[in-house]
DNA sequence: CGAAATTTGTTATAAAGTAACATTTACCCA
DNA sequence: TGGGTAAATGTTACTTTATAACAAATTTCG
């Protein structure tokens, strides 16, 4: 693993945005923020490379990306929560208890699927957004 | 709410697939099975009246539709969950107990969230695909 | 009937993602 | 130290997904 100067500005941005962002966001923040040009198939490969070694989270439900909390942490990653804002794309990593993960799991195994991954999003609305859709 | 012949079709396409489609299959389906043009602008359109009216689910995480498994049922719709598979689209409609889902609101709200909806996506493999990557 | 609302058609384009191949840079080791 | 290999990035072109804006047709209902 090699963290390069570009992977490591993207993962900047990432870190210093406190929400989602898209691969083509970062290719804005690079052009006006650093002041070059990342085309959008780099910003995809350095973004594959980010999430293979846990440093950022590919939000499925909204195809943007955010920087893993526990960066820092020396403990290894247990399968990641995520609560997003479908307003504001704010992002709120979360540890649901394991029993709530597991019973997720036993329900799959039930209906005869095995689970990818235990990486649930659930959207949400922040303090700070009103809900303008109801909840369902 | 009105089912018009156009409407009905598209649901009906999305009742005889087993798995979930994208817009751009269903104009491809309609051309191939019913012999005639239906522009993804409609497509969508239809789709989204079809979702409005709780005839079909839309899958955040794989930009694809199906239909609800309840059409027939006259029983309200509680919050949809999905497990789905990453390998060839099957999806399976679960019920997932409430408990599990009153506790992932808990953890939402603890974080100062509120849930926009319950439905939960979850990434699977069917019996019939094999995992092709490593559960995380 | 005829006005208003709903549905569908049409064109153009934006946004998200990837395939294929070229070039550059880093790394190793004889 | 030079050169071969692998990794990283650049480049071009394209596919897939989604929507904006306006036009035409159809339905609804007084």
């Amino acid at each position: 693993m090699k963290l390069t100067v570009k992977r490591a500005q993207v993962l900047e941005g990432l870190v210093k945005s406190k929400k989602a962002l898209s691969a083509y966001a970062l290719t804005d923040y690079c052009r006006q923020e650093l002041g070059y040009e990342l085309l959008p198939m780099s910003v995809y490969r350095i973004l594959d490379f980010l999430e293979e070694n846990d440093l950022i989270h590919r939000l499925n439900t909204t195809n943007k990306y955010i920087a893993c909390s526990h960066i820092t942490c020396e403990h290894s990653h247990q399968a990641p929560q995520f609560l997003i804002c479908k307003s504001c794309s704010k992002v709120e990593e979360v540890s649901i208890p394991k029993t709530v993960v597991a019973s997720v799991e036993k329900a799959a195994e039930e209906a005869g699927f095995r689970l990818a991954n235990n990486q649930l999003e659930i959207e949400c609305f922040c303090t700070e957004c009103p809900a303008t859709e109801s909840a369902s």
